[in-house]
DNA sequence: ATAGGTGTACGAATATTTTCGTAGCAAATT
DNA sequence: AATTTGCTACGAAAATATTCGTACACCTAT
């Protein structure tokens, strides 16, 4: 199958941040947010996205002199992704501590929280 | 302060994970467990819980010739450092994704659920 | 005491990721 | 039209992480 392999790096994955919240932008755009950051260089950025490109994360419209990047996956299929590697992880056995510990590092809203516990009406008519 | 600045490696992690089970541990029990998993050699292993042991992640009784290792932080506290990694980073933003994200890929038992309501009180009632 | 088994130490090879210098091209400015 | 500016391509250096070969010490059984 096309299921691809490739795990962004972490360098990777602040490009994709900055990305998704732009939904497409070129290398100077991303780069300014980056450096905002990080202490690094244009032709850095560009060599990164460049090799995404190649992998597969990025796809580029070259048409102009300017190329525009956008991701291919969705922020929600990566998120998926590293979930599922850390609760089979160092989460692994221990999920509702995940979920505790996040409740415990972020101040949710009340509408938040709500959403969660709507939520998990439909696990406890599951198990009931 | 000692803030420790030591993101544990993906070797590394897998390692931790073993000794967080076992307690602690001698290279050769660790690597019999990692070799079922990967296919790396017993020096290796040995080497990268050297290595650990120099970054302050492991601590080993090298009074006996055969030194045996034991982490030196708790499953929890690394447990937190990823969460809040990935709180501000990948999930930056959509906290409650994260929590019904986990919700959703593992099969909680009942228990587990109570637990969450329960927990989830005491958040109400800080945002009444 | 000698051979075999089991350990650690250590340096170096490999692999991977990140970084950037330099070249070359096109567009805009003088 | 010459210079400066802004972009991509490319290769290679630097930084990190992973892997393993080899040397050497000790303990045990021959």
């Amino acid at each position: 199958m096309s299921n691809k392999k490739y795990n962004p790096t972490e360098s990777e994955l602040e490009i994709l941040q900055i990305l998704w919240d732009k939904g497409n932008a070129t290398v100077r755009e991303v780069h300014e947010v980056l450096e905002q950051v990080k202490d690094t260089g244009y032709t850095t950025t560009l060599k990164i996205m460049q090799i995404m490109t190649e992998k597969g994360l990025l796809e580029r419209n070259t048409s102009n002199r300017t190329h525009i990047y956008k991701p291919l996956l969705s922020r929600e299929k990566i998120q998926k992704k590293f979930l599922n590697k850390m609760l089979n992880g160092l989460f692994k056995g221990s999920e509702s501590r995940l979920i505790m510990g996040a409740l415990d590092q972020k101040e949710l809203s009340r509408k938040d929280i709500d959403e969660i516990k709507e939520y998990l009406k439909q696990f406890e008519n599951k198990n009931p």
